[in-house]
DNA sequence: CGGGTCATTGATACGTATCAATGTGCGTGG
DNA sequence: CCACGCACATTGATACGTATCAATGACCCG
């Protein structure tokens, strides 16, 4: 048994027991499937698409994202990965990893005991409903991407994505009051919302021409958030960040879930 | 316990043995969740959004599709159901649906005892292991069409989308060689591609000037797949159609997986 | 046979990409 | 400590892909 102290896990089981209460027993277990940590500096890739072997990892500290490269050269971000947020079963379920993954600043990632999370998961009810949510989530996250991407101009992308990004970094703790540092260039920026870097440029200008955000070397600060949202169209009821409904507690405690 | 003929899950339970084998006893746990039957009329309402009560259902028949309806009018098609797809616990784990889901055409769906296939999942673990899977085919179909919409022009996302629909409705048996009908309108086309509708008509058009297609009536015939694969830079590994890995397999067979 | 939905086509407007140049801040080595 | 270099941000001019508007055409169903 490896000693890791008691907090390297810490921003998985927060996200988690914002969903759900954990026992202890479920949290010291999964503190034991830390294989190792390992940190990466900023812009260098986790895993590349089509990799066999990728294990899962859990991010600790910086920021990642999953990302496509296109034969014609463009590249796609799909997804940001934040502290607490981890990886699938790629390599077991499905065969090779569908994407890559590169890390946007420097970022500390443990890599979990993937036989003993599928071995012993079965043992923690807790935990497996919680990840089940945490899928959940994810897809309702693209499915929202895709409505942005697809549907709304590049002005409301931007905003958009200046509203997800408060969110989420609000529940990990990387905002002060309505601040935040942007953990993405200009061209990141394009790449995940679809248009070029210059117009993500223009359109971060504009809404800081229009007073509804202030940027100045990525720092982004969010004078009236309500009126931010509007432009967005932002709801924020996809992010699902509610904790679990009163059944599934219930359901849980009483053992009648997974029993 | 209802009566409903032996077939009637048949879809659903083909798709998941496409991925891993099932024993008989799981296919009849499975058969017996089926609450009843509808039918729907083409263009209606399945589920809507913000509905909190929807429980869990398979297209038995016919061809369904998730959306969004934005405020200032616009619609974006999320993803494309048929028979054998299913829905997720949103009304369980997550509070309100996040979209909603419109039949294509007229559609049959069976209603599924969530509290039975909550409650009685962990007895069945080639089930869970495959119902996983599933999951994670579906967040690559959703991710591979954000790199569509945010990356490809026009004329690669319909190729796409038609590669796309060749695929899977193979999958189902609704292909005759080369030839199959397309399920969308051209205006729910644009509206699952991030187009409007009379650029998806044109870009029909010149798929068919170039050969690579031939539409008539929504009948699609590619004549040669690879052609219409290129122009649409198709890989297909994203829908992971292969089965389980061999690893997957024994750990089920042997029980040291989900023991 | 008439009305409705869906497909098709043309003309025009507009959002966004692209190209190219300049500006700004920051880390590094001399 | 300064100057260089590098990555990132900013701005302008122009080209192009796609939306929009409007009208016609084809097919299906009752």
């Amino acid at each position: 048994m490896q000693e890791w102290g008691t907090a390297v896990l810490t921003p998985l089981i927060m996200k988690l027991e914002h969903f759900l209460p954990l026992p202890d027993g479920d949290k010291e277990w999964l503190n034991g499937l830390i294989l190792r940590l390992d940190e990466f500096p900023a812009h260098s890739d986790i895993i590349r698409e089509g990799e066999i072997s990728a294990g899962v990892f859990v991010v600790i500290a910086g920021h990642a994202c999953r990302y496509k490269i296109l034969s014609n050269g463009g590249r796609q971000i799909l997804d940001f990965m934040f502290s607490g947020d981890k990886t699938e079963l790629h390599s077991l379920l499905l065969r090779a990893i569908d994407h890559g993954i590169f890390t946007l600043g420097p970022t500390t990632i443990a890599r979990i005991d993937r036989d003993r999370l599928i071995g012993e998961i079965i043992d923690h009810p807790n935990v497996t409903i919680a990840l089940w949510w945490n899928a959940l989530q994810r897809e309702a996250i693209l499915r929202e991407r895709i409505t942005a991407i697809g549907r709304r101009d590049a002005y409301a992308r931007v905003a958009h994505l200046l509203c997800e990004m408060f969110q989420r970094l609000r529940l990990v703790g990387e905002t002060v009051d309505q601040r935040y540092m942007l953990p993405v260039t200009q061209a990141e920026m394009g790449d995940a919302l679809g248009i070029s870097e210059v117009y993500a440029n223009r359109m971060l200008r504009r809404l800081q021409n229009e007073k509804l955000i202030v940027y100045d070397q990525r720092v982004v600060r969010i004078p009236d958030l309500d009126a931010l949202k509007h432009a967005a169209e932002f709801d924020g009821q996809y992010l699902h960040l509610d904790g679990a409904p009163q059944a599934v507690r219930d359901a849980v405690s009483t053992q009648r879930l997974m029993p």
